[in-house]
DNA sequence: TACAGTGTTATAGTTAACTATAACACTAAT
DNA sequence: ATTAGTGTTATAGTTAACTATAACACTGTA
C-alpha cells in the first residue's frame, strides 16, 4: 500500500511533480484547492513539513496561491505556463538522454507506442465543471509524476 | 568545464550508469578495464570512494570482475545481461512514466522516437574486436574526443 | 465566542550521499 | 627490493532530505 515513492528522486519533488501532472491532465483546475498540507501528510504518512516544501515550489514557480487560513489554489494561467515551461525542459534536458537510452537498448518505436505504457488515451485533459470543487485527490493519477526519468 | 553531473541523481550512480552505456555502445568491450578509480576520482574530482560505490554495484550486478592489484574488468556476457535486464527495467519503470509524460505535454511520441533528439546514429553498437584494449575513457560519451593526456 | 480547518515556523534528531586524508593489500615491472 | 600502478578500508566531518513534536497565525462557520 506503500509503494508510492520512487527512491530515485526526493519526495518533495515527486509531490511537486504529481500536482503538476494533475494540473495538465485537468485534475485540478484553475481555482480549484489543492488537497491541504496535512491531509496529504496523514494520507501518505509523510512529514507535513516535506509536503510543504514540494507545494511551495509550485508557489515559488507562479503556479499556485496561498490564502491563509484557507489552503493554496491553482492560478489562474498555470495550465498553459506548464506547457510551456516543461514542454521546453523535457525537450532539451530530459528526451536527448532518453533517447539515447532507447538507441543503446535496440528499441524500435513499434515496440515503445504498443506493449508498454500506451494507457492514458490522449483524448482530452478538460473536461467539464460548475459543481462546487472540493479539492481533488493527490492519487488522481496512475502512472506517476514529471521529470526526471533515467537509467 | 564541470557540467558533469546531474543533480537529480546520486554521482555514484551516474557513474554507474555511464559504465552501463559504454558497455552497451561497445566502447568498453568484455575484458576491457575500465578506468581506474583513481583516474576517474581525479578527472572527475570526486572522491574515490563515490567512486568505488558506483563501481561497486557493477561488481554486484555481475557485471564487472576485480582482480586485486590489477583493475577491474568488463565480464563475459556483460553487454548480453544488460540488454536484457536493462531493456526489461526501461520498459516497465521508465517509459510508462515517461510515455505518461509526453502525453500529458501535448507532445507527439512516434515524432519524437523518429527524427528529434540529437540523433545517435543506431548504425554500430557491437563492433567485434580483437584489439589490444588499453583502458577506455569515461568520457567517451556524448560527444567526447579520445583521449587529451598521455606521459 | 469557540472550533475546526487552513498554511507556517521552531527545535531537534536520523540517515544517506559526498567529502578529505590516510593507510593497507596486492600485482606487475624495473 | 623498490616502485608505481591497481582495489580497499578506516576515520571523521558536511550537507540535504526526511522525520517527530509542538506550537503559532489566520479564516470561515456554528
Amino acid at each position: 500500500m506503500d509503494r508510492e515513492w520512487n527512491d530515485s528522486q526526493p519526495i518533495y519533488r515527486q509531490l511537486r511533480d504529481r500536482v503538476v501532472a494533475m494540473i495538465l491532465d485537468g485534475v485540478l483546475k484553475e481555482g480549484d484547492p489543492l488537497p491541504s498540507v496535512r491531509t496529504v501528510a496523514a494520507e501518505y504518512r509523510v512529514n507535513p513539513l516535506t509536503v510543504l516544501k514540494g507545494y511551495q515550489q509550485l508557489v515559488d514557480d507562479g503556479l499556485v496561491e496561498t490564502r491563509r487560513g484557507m489552503g493554496m489554489f491553482v492560478n489562474p494561467g498555470a495550465r498553459d505556463l506548464l506547457l510551456q515551461g516543461e514542454r521546453q525542459k523535457f525537450l532539451t534536458e530530459d528526451w536527448p538522454r532518453i533517447h539515447a537510452n532507447i538507441q543503446r537498448l535496440g528499441l524500435n518505436a513499434e515496440e515503445l507506442l504498443n506493449g508498454a505504457g500506451a494507457a492514458r488515451s490522449s483524448s482530452e485533459a478538460a473536461p467539464r465543471d460548475s459543481a462546487p470543487p472540493k479539492s481533488a485527490d493527490l492519487k488522481n493519477l496512475e502512472s506517476n509524476p514529471l521529470k526526471k526519468e533515467e537509467r
